[in-house]
DNA sequence: GTCTATACGCCGATAGAC
DNA sequence: GTCTATCGGCGTATAGAC
């Protein structure tokens, strides 16, 4: 039997960096409210996912509603910050938005408030549910604003850009789904981000 | 006091008809799985709304997994033939899209399938998660069957059919979603309406 | 910080009176 | 057919040991 002194000396090397206990829990908590909504997921589930007891969850977070909150703006703000950086590059506007697309479909991160916030309005108090929903207009903000400069330089016919942005985001959802139906991998990805930006330029574009 | 005998002969005139006890349940579920969501919702709740109280509601329908699925069916249905009625009149397909969103804006009921399952897949067996996923390619179906006829004549250009059709419902959901925010009446849905469908018909005329 | 144990309410489902 | 009453389980949330 080796000597426990023949150890190297100094910590040793984690397999896993371990992630905060109480980013890990979040992550969790997004990955569950997102793919069955708020009032599917219970405490145990959170925790199971996040491999921690209920207990832990709640020395973390107060409650479910303030867990489903903080975990929904996290998420929101992640997206906002991508989206804005992809439509930030340079090129047109066009190849950004399916460079997005290809994105977004990657993650299974669904960005429609309504989708998310479903059977979650009683649980929730008033102004959570307002934060949430300025969330979705900032989101929502970032594509218009996209369109919007594309409009003023007259490469897009002139349209209500929040509408156009919304229409996306629509669009975008039912790509997500049409993934899982397909259960794709990168070529569904390709295909169904073109199908889905061809459809909306033609929609926008001048003539 | 009058006599009891001065009361006129025959069944009196009821001030409302009433609903059958089993089609008012399945409605009143209806409108609440569409709106909360099949977890959100409890029997209580269903009975409330139907104005009866929860054992009425265990005495007509076995579980509240059967009681969900027959409700959406029966959305499902009601929505389906309605789409076809429509589909199928005669003119040119793009009021024919016209007159159906406008239709579909003005009642509350989600055709989105995956929106109306969230949350429910842990509740349901397989087979009442298939039978319901058919019902909505049924109903994609009756559209695309609409966009492969006008395709055929060349009036549209050569394009995945099921694609769009899905497309539309999603776009049909956003209005929905956006005729909420804005509260608004006829003259709301009608330039909603007239938005969707002018941004999917750009993106699939012939140029 | 993380655990076990538990209080307590809500919900799905049933029994049995009427 | 419809009611009241109730059972058992799950889920949120908390107390207190470690």
């Amino acid at each position: 039997m080796r000597n426990a002194r023949s150890r190297r000396p100094g910590r040793p090397p984690q397999v896993e960096i371990d992630e905060p206990t109480a980013e890990k829990i979040l992550r969790a908590a997004a990955e569950c409210f997102m793919d069955q909504g708020f009032a599917a997921v219970s405490m145990d589930d959170v925790a199971e996912r996040a491999d921690v007891t209920k207990a832990v969850v709640y020395y973390y977070y107060g409650s479910k509603t303030e867990l489903f909150q903080r975990a929904m703006m996290a998420v929101m703000r992640a997206s906002r910050e991508r989206t804005q950086a992809i439509l930030r590059e340079h090129g047109p506007l066009r190849e950004r938005l399916q460079k997005l697309t290809r994105t977004r479909l990657a993650i299974p991160a669904t960005l429609d408030m309504n989708h998310i916030l479903r059977g979650s309005q009683r649980a929730l108090r008033q102004d959570q549910l307002d934060e949430m929903h300025r969330a979705e207009e900032q989101l929502v903000e970032v594509i218009a604003q996209a369109l919007h400069a594309e409009m003023a330089e007259g490469r897009l016919r002139p349209v209500d850009a929040v509408f156009v942005a919304r229409s996306y985001l629509a669009l975008l959802g039912m790509g997500q789904a049409e993934l899982r139906r397909r259960g794709g991998g990168q070529a569904a990805i390709d295909e169904i981000a073109a199908d889905i930006v061809d459809l909306l330029w033609r929609g926008i574009e001048p003539r």
